[in-house]
DNA sequence: CGGATCATTCACCATATGGTTAACAGTAGC
DNA sequence: GCTACTGTTAACCATATGGTGAATGATCCG
């Protein structure tokens, strides 16, 4: 995981805005509205979304135009599929392990 | 989010640890060998997925058995494929928007 | 030109994260 | 009891993260 997209998603407020911007691109102001911090705060969530490429923008006048970047998340989704793939058979697994001591 | 697992998951040794322990509950020693820091590091890694309830931790005489917490992390697979399902709809979006701009 | 608007960078601060070595605590086994 | 083993805690350090107010850059519009 080059770019760590998970890294990207640690923190709610970029959480937020990867959430407004699945709904469509949207400007800087847009997608950042509401989340009760100051300007420079906003600006260095965004710089660590385009650093991991999870976000990529595009200048227009005065003007930011972010885009979420489908790949890079997919990377996250992926191994988060795969994991639950993988512990969807331990529900079997613990529930021997639990019967078997709670037998002991 | 309360516990967020995506900040459990933001370092690339405590998901190795998850990818580990997604094969079934393990010591800390064999969840955690090999990965090159010492063992205070990894104490910490466990305390943080443990505080995030990630992992859960039951002590057996000398040896502390770890084991996943499938619900803690579905709330991030849930949210992923949430998003996951919202910026699918995008692509074509994001085409729109490139033929758009090239033909102005 | 001059002001309003969108957004960033600068300088600064506090806390969190990630790592180390050394010491400690508990258990197992001879 | 003593030693080996499993793992944590303590003390420390460097860097990253997350926030602020003030200043700056760039564009749009009257």
């Amino acid at each position: 995981m080059v770019n760590d997209p998970f890294r990207a998603l640690s923190h709610p407020i970029r959480r937020g805005i990867v959430e407004r911007l699945a709904a469509g691109p949207a400007t800087v102001g847009e997608a950042t509205a509401g989340f009760g911090v100051s300007k420079p705060a906003i600006s260095k969530h965004l710089k660590l979304l385009e650093e991991t490429g999870v976000v990529t923008r595009v200048i227009e006048g005065r003007t930011h135009r972010l885009s979420l970047q489908p790949d890079v998340l997919s990377e996250a989704a992926d191994w988060m599929d795969h994991q639950r793939a993988l512990w969807g058979r331990l529900f079997d697994v613990v529930d021997d392990y639990l019967k078997e001591q709670a037998s002991s």
